[in-house]
RNA sequence: GUGGGUGUAGCUCAAUGGUAGAGCGCUGGACUGUGGCUCCAGUUGCUGCGGGUUCGAUCCCCGUCAUCCACCCCA
């Protein structure tokens, strides 16, 4: 084989196409009666946002980046994720002086030079959702409620929702100095990648699947007990939301966000049944994200839905279902084959999906492609019908059959026509 | 970047140290103007690529590439 796709990137082909198509439906629809409008963001930005934004920490700025220079000698970056643009666009176009909330959802390819594996790919799409403008809970609340209702609406039963808070910067730097403190002691017994942990990101060592790690850490100190009264407030109130709201959710004091920029509320969407990258979505609070790109201080939540997990999650629910038109013309003869193309026009004109055979075969083999591309009727048209100016119909469902004129060809939808 | 599995027909997979087969699919026929069921025929391969061992390699060995899974990181 000549050509073949990138590693890591894919072509979306029918079926499949099909589920992605119902996914980004519905959750346009959801997202619409929440008051999300879409934006639509570039692909490529100055390489200086991510770098700002997600934070020099994570291998994604470290090394996973699809970053180039352009033909003038700019730093250009293929979006890694969809937050940082969505910021840079709302600071950019003064968005802050249009009622707050502003809301949005964006949906599209994002990008990280990654080892492929289940679940993950180069080239991957996200759509997401964020909210500028308000700090109160009750929009945390309604943003993890929303998520509730798209999954729900989608059809999927066995996803769990889990829940955390991080702090903020007044709380966060004392939690972390007691965590590090707790770790500093035994250091040396945890795992190689909790040791560089240790250093770059100390939060990441609680959940690392390790299982001495997972033992040494029992006792350590839970950000949830090193809440400010600010952030306790806000957590407590969120919760008790999404339990008047009957929300079924999990806490986790040991769910981290990867990049830099979350605050306070941090949330993530799971599943059992997508392998070792089991999160289908995550989100969180950025309250200081605005401010750091250079807007006004602005809080921000939002989240993203990893679209080949929720694809992957759907496809296990249903078959991917390809849709199927609903009238097939057979036509015998040159002249049949002209009136056919007649028919059909007027057939498509009027919304109905109609197929021509497209080749001069017999008979029999038109009927078998008909029925190979599960067409619902055949209308067939020879010599003798031309004379008559009729043609022949069958459901190729129920096998029922009839005649009509050439020139209504409706009538077949007509109810009457169907014993 | 690290570790492991797998590379044979369009797809799913067999096989043997003596240069390949099945099922599905696709095309056609039996049925000359009626699909689906059945039967028959046809159809596609540098057995990923390069090297080594051997009289001979799809099979054994080395390398390489691709792919899958896991780690790291993360949706």
């Amino acid at each position: 084989m000549k050509y073949s796709a990138l590693k890591g990137v894919e072509d979306i082909l029918p079926p499949d196409i099909f589920l992605w198509q119902r996914a980004e439906t519905i959750a346009k629809a959801v997202f619409h009666r929440y008051g999300f409008s879409e934006i639509r963001l570039p692909i490529i930005e100055s390489t200086d946002i991510f770098v700002r934004s997600i934070g020099e920490s994570t291998d994604i700025v470290g090394k996973e980046m699809y970053t180039f220079p352009d033909k003038a000698g700019r730093s250009i970056t293929l979006r890694p994720e969809g937050t940082a643009s969505a910021v840079r666009c709302y600071v950019e176009h003064g968005l802050n002086n249009l009622p707050s909330p502003q809301k949005f959802f964006y949906t599209g390819p994002m990008f990280r030079y990654e080892r492929p594996q289940k679940g993950r790919q180069r080239q991957f799409y996200q759509m997401g959702a964020e909210a500028f403008g308000s700090s109160h809970p009750s929009i945390d609340a309604e943003i993890i409620i929303m998520l509730n209702n798209l999954f729900a609406e989608l059809g999927l039963k066995e996803v769990r929702f889990e829940l955390n808070s991080i702090g903020c910067e007044t709380c966060r730097p004392a939690y972390k100095a007691n965590l590090t403190d707790f770790f500093k002691n035994r250091l040396d017994d945890y795992c190689p990648d909790c040791q560089k942990r240790f250093s770059t990101n100390p939060l990441r060592i609680l959940d690392c699947k390790v299982e001495r790690c997972i033992e040494l850490r029992k006792g350590a100190p839970s950000v949830t007990d090193h809440l400010c009264d600010e952030c306790r407030t806000h957590f407590d109130s969120l919760l008790s939301r999404l339990n008047l709201m009957n929300i079924k959710f999990t806490l986790n004091p040991n769910l981290v966000r990867g990049l830099d920029y979350y605050t306070r509320t941090a949330f993530e969407v799971t599943s059992e049944h997508l392998g070792a990258q089991k999160a289908v979505a995550g989100g969180g609070r950025y309250d200081r994200l605005v401010k750091e790109f250079g807007g006004p201080d602005t809080p921000a939540i939002g989240f993203a839905i990893g679209m080949e997990r929720l694809v992957a999650l759907l496809k296990d629910s249903e078959d991917a279902a390809a849709p199927a038109p609903k009238v097939f013309i057979t036509a015998l003869g040159e002249e049949a084959d002209r009136q056919a193309g007649l028919i059909a026009e007027s057939l498509r004109s009027k919304g109905i999906w109609t197929e021509l055979n497209y080749a001069a075969s017999s008979l029999k083999s038109q009927l078998r492609k008909a029925d190979r591309i599960d067409a619902e009727y055949a209308f067939i048209i020879g010599e003798n019908e031309l004379k008559a100016g009729v043609m022949q119909w069958k459901n190729l469902k129920t096998g029922d059959q009839g005649q009509c004129s050439i020139n209504n060809p409706f009538e077949v939808f007509n109810p009457r026509n169907q014993d």
